[in-house]
DNA sequence: TGCCAGGCCCTCTTTAGGGCCTT
């Protein structure tokens, strides 16, 4: 599978263990480096928004009252991204808000994450810092006016990843980045990077050839 | 009243501390 959702929430805060509820949720899917497709929408989970939150997002909790309900956004979301693995900037922060709603569905969440912070800070370590923001500065990448919501932040995180895998491809001279090779990079001992990659290279050759011998038989 | 995230990553480290990143 080579489709990958970039999700971004927006929330009331920085930890559902605390309480804190998503307020809006987006997701763009990306196919072979070519964005074939989007949701997004506001959700109403009744909980309040601090006033810093609702400046720093522009959610206001007058836009959230009008809003469709929490439970009837995550099981849309649900459907539209079926088991297309996840990309996230900072992506502990979405997938504990991901798995915090699901489960209020009774949903569990089945794909991986893979974090777009965790990669940079492995493929561009001279930059000053890693904010998505500053990524897309550095990078040259293509910025909406408005940053802090959830469809413009998860367009931005989906060009920053198509360039991951450009510039992945172009260093080590490889035809594809698997979504399995991005979740071994960002694990990856700074030191080992070049191992990694030539290692998850090795696998891919061993599973297509494997592959290739058994559809022949 | 005061406190309230948590995982990653670097360094003046590893028996720790503090900044970064997300809202």
């Amino acid at each position: 599978m080579s489709k990958i959702a970039v999700i971004d929430f927006e929330t009331t805060g920085l930890s559902p263990a605390n309480g804190d509820r998503a307020t809006e949720v987006a997701v763009v899917i990306i196919d072979e480096n070519r964005v074939i497709g989007s949701y997004q929408s506001l959700m109403n989970a009744g909980k309040r928004i601090p006033a810093f939150v609702q400046r720093l997002t522009g959610i206001t909790d007058a836009m959230i009252r009008q809003a469709p309900p929490s439970s009837e956004v995550m099981q849309e979301l649900a459907e539209f991204v079926g088991d297309i693995p996840f990309v996230a900037h900072n992506a502990a922060f979405d997938s504990k808000f991901i798995d915090a709603e699901w489960s209020r569905i009774h949903h569990q969440r089945s794909q991986t994450f893979a974090c777009s912070l965790l990669l940079s800070r492995r493929l561009y370590p001279n930059f000053h810092n890693y904010k998505l923001g500053n990524l897309a500065r550095y990078l040259n990448l293509p910025t909406a006016e408005r940053s802090h919501r959830a469809l413009a932040d998860a367009e931005l995180t989906a060009k920053l990843i198509i360039q991951i895998k450009a510039d992945l491809q172009a260093k080590y001279a490889i035809d594809q980045v698997s979504h399995e090779m991005l979740c071994l990079l960002q694990k990856a001992p700074k030191s080992r990077i070049d191992e990694v990659v030539q290692k998850a290279q090795r696998n891919l050759r061993f599973c297509n050839n494997r592959y290739d011998h058994e559809t022949m038989k």
